[in-house]
RNA sequence: GUGAGAAUACCCAAGUGGUCUAAGGGAGUUGCCUGCAAAGCAAUCAGUCGGGAGUUCGAAUCUCUUUUCUCACUCCA
């Protein structure tokens, strides 16, 4: 097994990783709100999980990967007033609400399909789970936790503080910091203390969303959802959360209160943070009206958009920067990624279709076996550290550097040796399938290359060169279309 | 204001005490290859890591200071 090494939010240092259970790993990521379309950042965060699932499937754990899909609890606005986010569209769309949960989670999936991020073992949602979440705020409220208040039950953070918990651990705040700044807020209400949060809330009139609970009709908080999917999943006790760098507080400072909490004990051993996509320097959001949509990326009608980039180029532009770094979105940064992204693509198809040959005339040539496995192994230090994809995709130039060399027979297979050629094929292959998930984008326009061939085959036939006039229908043919050659004009067809 | 970070070549971006005479990609320049290209290969491309001071035998990396920027504290991945 690797020694992979985390960086822990907890510790704010790099850890070595031991699971609790030595061959089994249990990771919750934070999932979106399905109330909108996915934007580019939000794939950021994901990609960035789905490359630690993948590592962590290669390196020989067994992983369950539970993400969930977040269906009611988020509220629009500050904190415990505003709107249901999912409920404020279905008002605006006219729709169920049931409707917008379906529609963008579709959207969601076809998303992660087309970045070739892998499908979660469990994607749970928190509808599906009101009956856990009434038990777990109950359960609060016995333990002296929580208190309800106006058909709302809240989480009691002094009473949690009092008795050992430490909220504001995580993302390093001081409680009384945060007591005194927000103890002249209005609106406080219902609360005990302004930074009390929402565990139930009760439902208004008019809210869409709503079950019946021990505290009258109502919908679950929005923190409580993570805590209860996750430690029904995973156990009360389990290795990796990840989410994005904002969740950090209050959410998964929340998550913590709410499951020491309840269970006693932490739920967490390593928490990551996936940094911010920014452009021109700012955070990409929603609010802010720079965000773009993955659709509209690979289309490139967005107006910050010089052309179009597609989902692999786009996955190899992030997987190029450390997830931890802030990375800034430009077209010259994408356009340079596009160019990487074909070239280590282009080795792919030539490294697998290449064997080795021996040849006794040729003499193993010692030092390019050990520089190829030198850069191997550097490929899984980089991946070791922290998920430091930005090394192991410079390694797998360097390696790409040899493939080229094997292809321009500037370089033989035997010398490197059968062991060592094989050694870089295999590992090649898998560290950007397996681990990267980068794959090979076919340009698929048909159309634009049959009209080319068609220009080909009018031209042969007005020279009268029916040899090659043959050769190109035997090629439509091989490809499942056949030339129509009317007397109005030449077009294809498929074949019937 | 409070908390968390960042500043590395023309652009993107690794590196967080010696292996750094600072990865890798893009752009540029030169050569090889080619009918010409493209692709590929080879060579070249930061005397230096925002500025200043310090610690150390040794600093891009640690400390202090200063400037600029980002994020969080309000819905966000």
């Amino acid at each position: 097994m690797q020694a992979f090494k985390i960086y822990n939010t907890l510790s704010r240092e790099k850890e070595l990783f031991q699971p609790i259970n030595a061959k089994h790993v249990g990771m919750y990521v934070c999932g979106p709100t399905v109330y909108n379309n996915v934007h580019l950042g939000n794939v950021r965060t994901f990609t960035t999980f789905d490359i630690l699932y993948r590592y962590l499937t290669h390196i020989g754990y067994k992983v369950r990967y539970v993400r969930n899909i977040t269906d009611v609890g988020h509220l629009v606005g500050d904190g415990d007033e505003g709107e249901d986010k999912i409920g404020k569209m279905a008002k605006l769309e006219q729709l169920e609400p049931m409707e917008i949960v379906q529609r963008y989670t579709n959207d969601f999936h076809d998303v992660m399909q087309q970045f070739n991020n892998l499908p979660p073992s469990i994607e749970p949602t928190a509808t599906g789970h009101i009956v856990e979440q009434i038990e777990t705020t109950q359960k609060l409220i016995d333990k002296g936790l929580a208190y309800e208040s106006n058909g709302s039950v809240y989480f009691d953070i002094e009473a949690y503080n009092r008795g050992g918990g430490e909220y504001g651990k995580l993302s390093g705040r001081i409680l009384e910091d945060l007591l005194t700044e927000t103890r002249d807020l209005d609106g406080v209400g219902e609360k005990r203390n302004p930074l009390d949060f929402a565990l139930w809330k009760k439902a208004a009139p008019e809210h869409l969303m709503r079950w019946n609970s021990p505290w009258g009709q109502g919908f679950p908080g929005w923190h409580l959802e993570c805590t209860c999917m996750s430690t029904k999943y995973l156990g009360d006790n389990f290795d990796i959360h990840g989410g994005g760098m904002d969740l950090k507080f209050p959410h998964h400072e929340c998550e913590i209160a709410q499951g020491k909490g309840s269970t006693g004990v932490d739920p967490v051993r390593y928490w990551m943070h996936s940094n911010m996509l920014t452009v021109n320097g700012q955070k990409m959001s929603k609010s802010l009206g720079n965000s773009f949509l993955p659709a509209e990326l690979i289309a490139g009608n967005h107006p910050l958009l010089e052309q179009a980039y597609s989902p692999m180029t786009a996955r190899f532009f992030m997987l190029q920067s450390q997830y931890r770094s802030t990375l800034d979105f430009s077209n010259d940064a994408l356009k340079a990624s596009q160019k990487g992204y074909k070239r280590m693509i282009n080795g792919l198809r030539i490294i697998k279709k290449m064997d080795y040959l021996p040849n006794p005339e040729q003499e193993i040539d010692p030092k390019q076996a050990e520089e190829i496995e030198k850069t191997i192994q550097g490929c899984y230090d980089g991946m070791n550290d922290d998920l430091n994809t930005a090394v192991t995709i410079a390694n797998l130039f360097n390696l790409l550097k040899k493939i080229n060399q094997l292809y321009m027979n500037q370089l033989s297979t035997a010398q490197l040796g059968e062991e060592a050629f094989n050694l870089l094929k295999k590992e090649y292959i898998a560290m950007i399938e397996n681990v990267l998930g980068l794959k090979e984008e076919l340009a698929t326009d048909v159309a634009s290359m049959a009209s080319g061939m068609l220009a080909l085959y009018k031209e042969y036939k007005e020279a009268k060169q029916y040899d090659k006039v043959d050769q190109v229908r035997t090629y439509f043919k091989a490809n499942g279309l056949v030339i129509k050659d009317m007397k109005t004009g030449i077009d294809w067809a498929y074949e019937e």
